[in-house]
DNA sequence: GTGGAAATATGATGATCATCATAATAATAC
DNA sequence: GTATTATTATGATGATCATCATATTTCCAC
């Protein structure tokens, strides 16, 4: 037993550190894409010096992979906090504003890891895809719980059309120049993606 | 007429030798990409050696940039090619199998710059931006074409949200580690998209 | 074919990067 | 409070990269 307190004692200011390294990696990654961003850059931006950085992970793609289950923590917290307690389509009417928005769009450190990486992460290890699968299982499988279960009616199939159709807005609105060209991507998927919820509720 | 005649025979070699980075370019950028695409590997690729890089291009961003204009070319033939002289809604039902299949998703080094390069254009310099703005435009104006004039239908607004869901079908299935879902995306999302087409043909 | 210009190749430079060995520091057990 | 151990910092190494100065080669005019 006193073997066991001690190392209770001693795991929590590791995994605090990690975890700041991982949040820090997270942002970054996403901001500025896994090739362009730095151990370098990710420490300091987690308060401590590059060297340590090897006593947590054991190479730069290990905290990638690991970043984007991060990622996808995060965007799960954020979808529950968006619906606040909604049922259903109504639910899923709230994600799908937010989600396909200039705000969701001007801010891709902070924001969904479909729409930042998935360019990337085809490029990835395959812990990377790994990570990346189970994230977006998760996602559908979230999804999914918010749709009518009818039959004739494939409801993951919907929840994966809807995805991309969300991902690849959000990624497109923020590789294009032009503000106003983008606000209309923008615009164009939501009201499509809201009409297509309405399809389903009918 | 002397003189015309003298840059008239020069300028082609050099053009070549430029229209054969872009080539090399555009197919390792797509694949990889910017970030972790390098000068001497294109040069390479090219048949060249990396130091005559600079005597076509004033930097490695000048390169991206001109690759993307190069990639919506390309682009913009197979779009033709693949549509066979076909007319209206038909023509988009070739192109929409064709880009959301098993066969594009494999090869990303060849295909369509929205759905390999969204993610790295936003990280990209203004004159990336132009460049992906400018092959977008294309895009658009294309796929508008071949939809019907009809009074409230938007089919711009259409074009866009159609654009989306294919190039992040795509993007997800790209990025997706597990073959069995990654099928499964594109699969949702041809679905989907014909079914889209279907509503506007009637 | 020979001279001169255009195009490409060789080689170098400074910067950045992932990784690691080792030293310093901080926390805890006794 | 001191010894021990866990954690973080310092500093170095080798590799890769964009960029450029200079040399070499290729092509065409005459």
């Amino acid at each position: 037993m006193s073997q066991s307190a001690i190392s209770d004692d001693r795991r929590p200011r590791r995994q605090t550190t990690r975890e700041k390294i991982l949040r820090a990696a997270a942002k970054a990654i996403r901001a500025k894409g896994p090739a362009s961003v730095g151990v370098l850059e990710i420490m300091r931006e987690a308060g401590l010096t590059h060297g340590g950085f090897y006593a947590h992970f054991k190479s730069k793609d290990e905290l990638v992979a690991a970043s984007i289950s991060t990622m996808f923590e995060q965007g799960r917290d954020r979808f529950f906090a968006r619906i606040a307690g909604k049922q259903g389509i109504e639910a899923l009417r709230l994600w799908v504003d937010a989600y396909v928005s200039p705000s969701h769009r001007d801010n891709p450190g902070g924001g969904c890891a479909l729409a930042a990486l998935s360019g990337d992460v085809a490029r990835l290890d395959s812990a990377g895809h790994d990570a990346f699968d189970a994230g977006l299982r998760g996602i559908v499988a979230r999804f999914t719980a918010y749709l009518p279960a009818r039959d004739g009616f494939d409801a993951e199939a919907f929840a994966m059309a809807m995805l991309a159709e969300m991902a690849g807005a959000v990624a497109l609105a923020r590789a294009v120049g032009d503000r106003a060209m983008s606000d209309r991507i923008l615009q164009s998927a939501r009201d499509s993606l809201q009409a297509r919820l309405t399809q389903v509720a009918a």
